[in-house]
DNA sequence: CGGAAAGTTGGGAGCGCTCCCACTTTTGCG
DNA sequence: CGCAAAAGTGGGAGCGCTCCCAACTTTCCG
């Protein structure tokens, strides 16, 4: 390609080097390099000039070795590809930590696991400290993962708790509440055969919002039935599974608050195939107000949980976590919304 | 968390921690974590005994200082995040990828890189040597992601070249045969006002697949117009408007050929607006035979592009490129297949 | 039974950088 | 003009690991 000082790595120019084609000295470079004052404009001048002439480049390696920092962080999404693509919120998230942490010198590396030898692969990555925090969303209960940070002690922020004692910083949405409003409303438009469908069981998220639908039919004095409850796996074809079985199990089901608008997507595909108008026959209410609740048939009604601003949210805690380790961790909880849209 | 060898950085036991309490030398505990050859079985169990009482890690970033390896891979995507998970092509590659590489030592680092300022966090990122090699899909042709790539020196891999005469190694599919055969299967229904969306001109992917359109019609005698041609970004918003606009300029128009699947989605929605129906009045053919060109109404006939092959592809030349450096570089050509399902 | 070959082992010499201290030069002020 | 303080500078001492060689054991074979 360009130079031959390019090439292979052994070729390439140290600290020492600029030093001497500077005439300066290791430790001047060194703080040209890394912005730091007390370097006169001639030396600074001289240095710039080698380093120009080198085209040199600090060795990440070696700085990480002397200062035991890495610059960068993981965000780590233990689900496939696939998920990762068809999910929404992932986009939100990362767009929230990118824009949290881009005045920063933070380089943030995506990091998905999902089988065995991947989580094996991970923990040798972090214990060798190539990251200074962690970032972690889509957590199950019981996720190996989890556990793999707590050994590590590296500084870790998780998107959505796995219980209401995390001992880990966490950033959640206002689960309970929204799933609360949600079905509230369905209720107040009338409906008395509200069903639900969950997310996976083993996420608090899901297991919150299903608390937030019992309490809010309670209130209303209307009788919680198994019957009416379904699970998912927050996927669309699970949604859609779902709410076949719901229709089977209970065809005079009127209202049904699904945990997922990717779920609820599904559901409307079920219902339609079935013949119930929505929102006439089957009143629906997503949760996240992900973009494609604006672009279904009928535009979706949802709890609005703000995404992005999770992200976002996640990243501060983790700065401040690395900046002052030790200290005991923190939590945010972001309020949700409801969205009434045509579906309800 | 765990014991207090775990918390701070500080702390954490060294090579020569565990050499001393295993009573051998630094070189013998090398040897063993590092599973050479040449160490007794009594050594051996010394020194795993004492690995495990420390809990002792090895440090990478001093690994890699002395080897100038990083044990990982980038995975570049120059794109929003929104863009990444729109695109279910990228969550084909990242699969294709990961499986290749899960044999290996490697960890994939996926980045996102959209702003200047991310640019130059990149370029730190890789001219500290912190990967072995990288690979990078969706590339622009003037993509100074690339130019920084051929600058660092680094083993690269492009999934999708920049033009016929593209220096780095890569991953292509036949998007000239690709678009030939759809364009001729929409001639063979007996369509004659076959118009195209095609992708953003920057990219070679998108001026080759036009260059099949123009062929296919050449050969069967029909005369190409400007009025045919419309022009979106991959994007589904982008297919929408381009098809809006074909329809205004030439209303006659009976087939379409859609360089990628995700803008078709966007096409039929627009047919589908003005009242066309599909295929009856406007036949369509898409480009990647993504999952959702299974699910339109009606299902899309498409050209396939294997694209997980690709990324399988991509890691492969990627692991030999950095196996034997400063090979010339090389290239693969995947074939694509027309896959007819009721669109067209 | 001796010596060469094979099998083991310890540890020095870096890898390229930052940190920090001691030293030199410059500046400021009485 | 002299001296103390401030500013600027060089380079040693690591950071934790791998590489490699010299040295020491053990084994093998004539």
């Amino acid at each position: 390609m360009s130079s031959r000082s390019a090439g292979r790595g052994e070729g390439r120019p140290t600290l020492e080097a600029v030093a001497a084609l500077a005439g300066v000295g290791r430790g001047t470079v060194s703080r040209v390099v890394n912005g730091a004052v007390g370097v006169s404009p001639r030396a600074r001048t001289a240095v710039e000039q080698a380093i120009a002439e080198l085209g040199y480049v600090p060795n990440r390696a070696a700085r990480s070795l002397a200062t035991s920092r890495a610059d960068a962080i993981a965000l780590i999404v233990p689900e496939t590809e696939t998920r990762l693509a068809s999910e929404p919120f992932f986009a939100s998230i990362i767009r929230g930590v990118a824009s949290e942490i881009s005045d920063t010198e933070l380089q943030l590396l995506l990091i998905l696991v999902s089988t065995e030898r991947e989580r094996r692969r991970l923990a040798g990555f972090l214990d060798g400290r190539r990251v200074d925090g962690v970032l972690m969303v889509s957590v199950h209960a019981d996720d190996p993962v989890v556990e793999l940070l707590e050994r590590t002690g590296l500084p870790t922020v998780l998107g959505g708790r796995r219980s209401e004692l995390e001992p880990i910083s966490y950033v959640n949405p206002d689960n309970l509440g929204g799933a609360w409003s949600a079905v509230r409303h369905l209720l107040g438009l009338g409906r008395r055969r509200v069903a639900t469908i969950t997310g996976p069981l083993d996420m608090e998220a899901s297991c919150v919002r299903l608390e937030g639908y019992r309490r809010a039919l309670a209130e209303a004095g209307v009788p919680a039935e198994a019957e009416l409850v379904a699970h998912g796996d927050f996927s669309e074809a699970s949604g859609e599974r779902a709410m076949t079985e719901l229709l089977e199990r209970e065809p005079g089901v009127d209202a049904v608050f699904v945990a997922s608008d990717l779920m609820a997507a599904g559901a409307m595909r079920a219902l339609r195939r079935a013949g119930r108008r929505i929102p006439a026959d089957v009143a629906l209410v997503g949760f996240d107000d992900a973009p494609l609740a604006r672009h279904t048939e009928p535009p979706l009604t949802t709890v609005r949980q703000p995404s992005e601003e999770m992200g976002r949210a996640m990243a501060r805690l983790l700065l401040e976590e690395i900046a002052a380790p030790g200290r005991s961790h923190r939590q945010v909880i972001l309020s949700t919304e409801l969205v009434v849209r045509e579906s309800a």
